[in-house]
DNA sequence: GACGTGAGAATGAACGTTCATTATGATGCT
DNA sequence: AGCATCATAATGAACGTTCATTCTCACGTC
């Protein structure tokens, strides 16, 4: 018994260390992006030595993919409990107050540095994308059920809030003193509107104006 | 006289050779990004030596410059071209087109990869900011033109469809198989929607639905 | 004394940049 | 035309540094 403890016990102080190290990592790239953050870097923001974060992680690289890993965790959780606290559409709206309306410009710079590294990293893009697909899953499967229009199309809907969410991120990133809320505000009612079919239907995507 | 012609010929010869060196830049760059792109592969992908390029360019990083400035001046080049050819509606259309939904995935890289250098290279903040600003002036201003519904608010406009454009070249550099020409169509009909006032006014940021 | 944990020096490859040297080709002189 | 001169263009090996990774050794705990 006291065995299993043990090994319980090494297994969270292992855990715990990752997570220091990657609240490390986390720091370092913001301020300096992956490719400009040092491993001597990394090892003084966490405060041990360069070798023994080889312990806890592979490679540098393995440090990345990690950080994307538990960024995406984190929003299936954070999910999960907007989810289990309340409705469906509180669960939305609390996500697009927690992603968007209270977004650090940290968050924003670490998420575009992510994206920028997926589209050439293979093991990113993999996380990435299965980020983007469960979100995408999540959101449609509420916006059907939310629907009051029975032209509601929730997948047309999502492709739309997706993008404008993508550039709110990229928005908060680029200046520092973007303020998010409005975007979120526009967010919202953005998706009311879709919701309630108060948005004008969108024609074929080339040629003029079919009146 | 022949003075001023070999003056003007080296000048342009000057000018070309640094073309070709960004063109060259372009391609390692999307390849594999700012900084996995060394020297060597430059040189080679420009078909010269590694020496030579600092005859063109200071250092790798004013190669990175360089580029970001060509980009802004392109855009700038394209819109007063557009300008010339037609109407204000005209040219917005074209640059809608132009911009998005014939978007290459290798454009669209490229401006996601600018975005994460920008967020902690003063230079190149410096010139996406600037050219973010121009784009705004001038849709505003068209917008302000264009506007058929007495309570279209360009400056809100922008902001909607600026966050729209954004997500849609983040959204094209992280599939391969996205497709921007819908995303362009949505957009296109966004903007209609706004200037002929039929986009739900947004509410205060944050708060419960006023109803 | 075996083992988990850590520090910090050592290693070796990679990379941006420099520089001595060479090619190119235009210009002026005879 | 033939040749010397010279500026510009280009080369590519070499340099010094940086950096991810590995090695060695020490400290504590069972």
């Amino acid at each position: 018994m006291s065995g299993a403890v043990a090994v319980a016990e090494v297994r969270s102080a292992q855990a715990q260390r990752r997570e220091h190290i990657l609240d490390a990592a986390e720091s370092c790239f913001v301020r300096n992006g992956f490719h400009r953050t040092t491993m001597q870097d990394l090892a003084r923001e966490a405060g041990m030595s360069p070798g023994n974060i080889y312990r806890y992680f592979e490679s540098k690289e393995a440090v990345v993919r990690g950080l994307a890993e538990r960024d995406r965790e984190r929003g299936m959780a954070l999910v999960a409990e907007f989810e289990r606290a309340g409705d469906r559409r509180g669960a939305l709206l609390r996500i697009i107050e927690h992603y968007f309306a209270h977004m650090t410009r940290e968050d924003a710079v670490l998420r575009v540095d992510l994206w920028s590294e997926a589209t050439r990293n293979p093991d990113i893009a993999a996380l990435v994308e299965q980020g983007e697909d469960e979100a995408r899953c999540w959101m449609t499967e509420i916006f059907a059920a939310l629907a009051t229009a029975p032209d509601c199309d929730p997948v047309a809907l999502h492709a739309l809030l997706d993008a404008q969410m993508k550039g709110i991120v990229v928005a908060r990133a680029l200046s520092s003193t973007y303020d998010p809320a409005p975007a979120a505000a526009r967010l919202r009612t953005l998706m009311d509107a879709g919701l309630e079919g108060r948005l004008p239907a969108t024609a074929r995507p080339l040629g003029e104006t079919a009146s």
